[in-house]
Order: structure tokens, then C-alpha cells, then sequence
DNA sequence: ATTTAAACGAGACGGTACGTCACGTCTTTAG
DNA sequence: CTAAAGACGTGACGTACCGTCTCGTTTAAAT
């Protein structure tokens, strides 16, 4: 299975031009954040880019792909931005407390306009387009999960955690309701919030009475 | 502050058309469970609904506007489907039987083509239209959200929840992995899952027993 | 059988706007003389004349066909000029002199960028698309050839001409080698021409003396 | 002064492919009758030549500048198909039939598909393009003007045609009204209009009465 | 025979215009 | 005298080719 339909001729990516790439996933980004991702075109991202329609055309599908591999990158820039040797979410022995710095951290990227609008404008699109959302959760959301699920693993392999807990329910029950906020706004998404929500999901899972016991 | 600017000159509600509001209302949802909501058109809809352009632009600002109409009218028909005098969730005395109950029914709805199709569209648009999303969440989701904290506001008075917890964040807590799964694709969203949430999220917070209140 | 296709849905004559045909079809025609027919644009006909592509592009199957309804309006348009009872080529009796007459205009008229512009357009689109070949020859040429013909067909009453002269042969001998001459630059084109050309098609075909009738 | 502005660095004739120059040609022969010249693409030459477009732009500036060369192939094969030393119209002593037989084959050439489609693209291109309309004028169209003018020049001095008449409005005389019946359709190209137009042109400019003496 | 420079097939690129679609407004017409 | 029908100006769509510009790869003249 290919990503592309067969009687469709590829172009050949190896003579393709980097310059042009970065250049309109720079322009993508910079424009949904300016206009919105409703009033975002793919003419003004290859006029910004400096770039014609075809080559936009001819690398990505729809205006979303664009997106999703502009997130992608800017992903990555944050990632190097932090760290060179990233090795996931920090383990002080303290599960609580490394996810509450995590946690916090998400919902300071939530309420940052620069990953705000692509991250909105991704939501939106993968709501109504499967493969995108596809693509979407697996190349973006999956890495990010992963890393949760992992520093819980370390938790429970520590004792810190029941042994039959549910890792990745778990991971859903932390990211679930602070994407909820996010998307419709119910309330305001702080700090708090973040560690109260740890403080709640652990509650119901450590394995020596931390919170609920008293 | 009304929802319209002063100077556009409001058409006068008492003359509104019943029947081209309700053919319009239907031929949207029928509209956009056929071709998506990207592909869901103004044109398309006036033209089923046998009624002119115009007359949609004279009382809905948007398509989305229009589906959420239409979706409110369709949660109406559902509730008096299923009974005429509906008070909230049912309290037969064991919360997590009855937050499953519903739950499993939230779950059967996110995979009802019928109810799945309008709901992915106003989240997709309400997720780059904040003033929408604010009517959404509003008029849609808040008042499934008020029944949830009923019944669990009455579990805290029986004394089946700790006095302290924060009604809202738990009803955050069910509702929010649950809707992040069906978003994101995550993983199926079964019935399985919803009892394990339902179990996962009152393990932390019920005042006795583990889950059943005895 | 209709000028269109018949699953294309008309659109009603009645309800066009006469301000913007008319603007459509000056813009062609300042256009054509300007940057010449292949530079010529549907897009930039549409920006001139202050109206959507969607406009021409609904009332004319192609740019050539809008010149050939610009040139229709602007011989219209020369016609009453000139005259408004215009009955045809002047017939003073001596048929020699009233050709001379109207084939110097008709060099005239060639040598007009005015009128050569759209001309030349017509002659290239008309000789690769034969349905517009048939609709300038017979919307635009024939009335004219019907002119000549009609002078000649007098002259042959009055005894000017032989009897059995083919009038459409004798009128396209006349028409033809100007036209020849015109579009393939073989030589000047003037009204020493012309009055030669009258000579030597009279020349044939009198009946008595050889080219004055004496 | 050249054929190509000083600043281009001009391509090496000597290294040219012969292969890629005879594909060229015939791919743009056989494509322009399949497809017509509106529809006719430089990129489709190249596909089909099974060459480069830069090949095609190295050695000509326009499409329609390659299918003048086309012709020009096309004629000299043509030529050469007929006889290998051909010297001109023939003179058996009788203009009006040396010339009926002549003019019988143009009529001919013009209702063969084969030399049609060239000849309009020709004519189209010209009709707007003065450069290409002098090539095709000068290398196409004038030695085959001058065979005939070479013909009536031998009848001039054999005393069948007057002394004084103008051989270069004769032949325009007799190619235009062909030409132009052909490009207008105002009526079917047949050998009779070709023996007619021939009588009609030499019966006013016979030395001898032939035609009006009666 | 080897070098080497140009022509070559291929096709990505920045562009322009295409012809279509839907937008939201405005006008006409038929019930 | 109200709406349906739909023409209008606008603007983005996704496609087709334009003519230019690299890329390796022949290929043929000059070493």
C-alpha cells in the first residue's frame, strides 16, 4: 500500500528542493497563526513561500498535509530547542510531580498562539478527514504518548504504581480531559488544572496510599 | 449585546417559516452525513431543502451555524425518543452502574453515523471558530455535562464520593477520554473501555469501597 | 439542435445584464488591439470590464467567440455611423467605380488597427475551429458578400455583365486575392490594388467594352 | 543581424541530433492533425519525440515556428515523392490547362488531412504573429507563388497573354479566391471551381480572345 | 584511446491562465 | 408582496503548460 495512488506518476524526491520545503512550511505556519486555518490558502502559502501552486501540489495533498508536516517540524525545532539528548519525560522518582511538570508544560504549549493555531487547525481537519487524522495521531501524538506511557512504566516496574494498572488508559486519562478543555473551552486551562488532574488520576492507581488513603 | 450587529436589519422572527426552517435544518444533516462536512455546501442544502439562498443567510451566519441548529433539533428528537419526561441520568443508588449506562450510550452515539457526522463537523469548526465553539459547548455540550454533575453531586450527598471533589474536573475526567479517543483515533471506543474509565476515574474518588458504593 | 449541450442548463437570457455584456465586449476588442489575440485573456477581458470570468465564461463557450460578438457590435456600430439607411454598395451605373469604391474602404478597413486586430483574431481562431469558422463566415462575411452580389446581380440586369457570369465566383475573385494579401503579407496592400483587382475581374466578364461601361 | 539575439549563446549546429530533429518534426505533423493546433503543446512534441523540451527550445522559439519547419519537410518530401527533378508547372502549350491541373492538385492538398491540419495551424499562426507569417510567406508560400508566375511569364513571352499584364496580381488572381474559399468555407473547394476561376482569370488577360471575344 | 565539452532525456521549478465551484449579495419573476 | 430562482462580482480551487533551470548520461569532436 502506498500513500500515493498508483497511476499517479511520483515525482522524484531526491531532486526536490529543500529551499522550496522549508519554505512553505514556514509560510503554512506563519499564515495560520495570521489568518486562520479557515482563511488559509494554499495560493497565499505559495505566494508567501515564494513558491508556485504546482510544487505545493506536488508534495502534499491538501493544505492540512501541509500543516501536519509544518507541526511535525516545528515539533522537532522545539524538541532541539530544549535538549540535544532528549530521553522523554524526566524521572526524579516523584510520578507526580514529573507529570505535573509535563502536564504544565502542555498546557503552557496550549495557550501558546505559535502551537495554538496549527494545533487547531490540525484538530479541525483530522475531525472530518480520517487519513489525516491518521497521520495526524500517529506521527504527532503517538511519539508524545509514548513518552508518558513510558515514564509510567518505570512507575509501576518501581512499585510506584499497581502492577495490572492500565499504562495506556492511564496515559488517555491525563491527555483526555486537558484536550477537552482545550478544544471547547469549558474552562480556563492553567497550572491548576494540570495538577489536579495527576493528582485525581493517580489517586486511583498508586499502589501505596498517596492521596485517597489519609 | 445581541448576536447580531445593530445596523444589519434583523428580519422579524414572527414571520419566519417554520417549514423551510425544518426542511433546511434536515437537509443539512442529511447533507452532511452523504459528503462530509468540507464538501457540505450552502448551494447544496438550499437547493434539497427547496428554498432559496437567501433564506438561509437571512437567519444562520454559517453552514456550521446551520448544523448546529440542526444538531440541537436532533438531540431534542432523540430525548423525547426516548422518553417524554427525561430528568437526567437515573440514580438507581450504584453510581458507576449508572455512569456506564450512560457512558455506553455516549459511546454508541460517537459510532452512530447518523449522530457522528454533524459532531465531527461542529468540532472541526468549532475548533477554529471560537464563537461557535462557544454556542457549542454551550447549548450542546454543557447541558449533558449539568446532568453528570447531578448525579454526581447527589452520589457526594448519599456519601458515595469524597465531600471534597471537584464535581466538574470529574465529569472532565469521564467525558474528556472518552471524546480525546473518538477525536483521535486512539484506539476503538468500546463499551469495555467506557466501564474501565467509569471504574478508573471513581477508584480515585469514591469516599468508601473501591467502586461500588455497598 | 441548440448552440449548447444539452445537459448544460441554460441560463436565462432574459435575466442578463446588458451593462456587462457590453463591457465584456468593449474590453475584448480594446484588449485584442492592444497586446494581440494570443495574450489576449479571458481573465483579463473579465479585470477590464469589471466583471466575474464566471459572467463571460456563462454566455460564451470562448474568448473567440466574444470577438466575434464584439466584431458583430462593432460593424453594427460602423454601419450606423456612416449611415442609418444604408442600403448597400451605391450603384451610380458604372460598376467599375462603385467597386473601386468599396474595395479601397475594405483596404481602408484592413489597414485600420482598429479593425484589424479583431479581424486578424478572427481569421486565426476561425482557422482551426470550424463551428466558429461557420459563424464568422456567416454572421460577419456573407452579409458583406451578399452586398457585392447584389451589385453585380444589377449590373448583369442592366446589361453591364454578361449573362451567364457566376456572380459568387466573380465576388470571391474580388474578396479573395484582398484577403490573400492582407493576411500573407505578400505585398502591399492598396488602392492602386484595389482599383487593378476591379479592372481585371471586370476585364473578363463584361459584356462590352472592358472595363467602363462606356 | 541573426536570427537569435547576440546574447544567446547560440547552440552548435554541427553537434545537433539529426534523430531528435526528425522526431521533433514528425511528432509535431502527426500530433497537429490528431489534436489541432489550439490543443497542440510543445510538451506533447516532446513526449511523443521522446525528447527533452529543452531540445525543442534550443532549436526553436515557438510551436508554431517547429511546424513551419514540419511543412517545410513535408513539402520537400512531397516534392520529392512526385518526381526527382521537378522543374516547375508544365508547359504543354496550353496555359489554362497547365494551370487547371495545377490548381486541381492545391485543391487537393487542401482537402487532405494530412496537409490540412499543418496549413491552418500555419495560417492561424500567422494571422497574428507578423514574424512567423513573413517566414512562412517567404520559405513556404513564395516559390510556389513563383512557379506559377514563371509559367504565365513563359505564356507572356509565347504571346497567349498580353504584354502588359501584371503576373503577380495574376497569380493572387488565382490563389486567393482558392485560399480564401478554403479558409472562409463559403463554399466546397472542387476541381470545377479551380477550371472555373482559371477560365475566369485568363479570359481577361488573354493575348488572344478566348473567353469574351464571342 | 582518452578526454572533455556540448547536446541530450528527464523533470522540478516559479509562473500564468485555465475553466469550475461556491461564496454572499442583489435583482427579477412567479405564485 | 413574499420567497424561489438565479445572475452577479469575487476569489480560491486544482490542472495544464509555459519557458527556465539543473541534473546525470550519451555522444562526438579534440586531444
Amino acid at each position: 500500500m502506498s500513500s500515493r495512488s498508483p497511476d499517479a506518476k511520483a515525482p522524484d524526491p531526491a531532486r526536490r528542493s529543500d529551499r522550496s520545503r522549508r519554505a512553505i512550511l514556514d509560510a503554512a505556519l506563519s499564515l495560520v497563526s495570521e489568518v486562520g486555518y479557515n482563511k488559509l490558502t494554499i495560493e497565499a502559502i505559495a505566494a508567501r513561500a515564494g513558491v508556485g501552486k504546482q510544487t505545493i501540489y506536488r508534495w502534499w495533498p491538501s493544505k492540512a498535509a501541509v500543516l501536519l508536516d509544518a507541526s511535525l517540524a516545528l515539533a522537532d525545532d522545539a524538541k532541539e530547542e530544549v535538549e540535544g539528548d532528549w530521553t522523554g519525560i524526566p524521572d526524579t522518582g516523584d510520578l507526580a510531580a514529573d507529570l505535573k511538570l509535563v502536564l504544565r508544560a502542555t498546557v503552557d504549549q496550549f495557550n501558546d498562539e505559535k502551537y495554538e493555531a496549527p494545533m487547531r487547525a490540525l484538530t479541525a481537519a483530522g475531525a472530518t478527514d480520517p487519513e489525516l487524522s491518521a497521520r495526524f495521531t500517529e506521527q504527532l501524538l503517538r511519539p508524545q504518548l509514548a513518552l508518558y506511557e513510558e515514564r509510567l512504566r518505570a512507575a509501576r516496574e518501581a512499585g510506584g504504581l499497581a502492577a495490572d494498572v492500565d499504562l495506556g488508559l492511564t496515559v488517555e486519562m491525563l491527555v483526555g480531559p486537558l484536550t477537552y478543555r482545550w478544544l471547547m473551552g469549558t474552562a480556563p486551562l492553567t497550572h491548576a488544572f494540570a495538577d489536579e488532574l495527576v493528582d485525581r488520576v493517580l489517586g486511583g492507581v498508586a499502589g501505596v496510599s498517596k492521596v485517597t488513603e489519609a
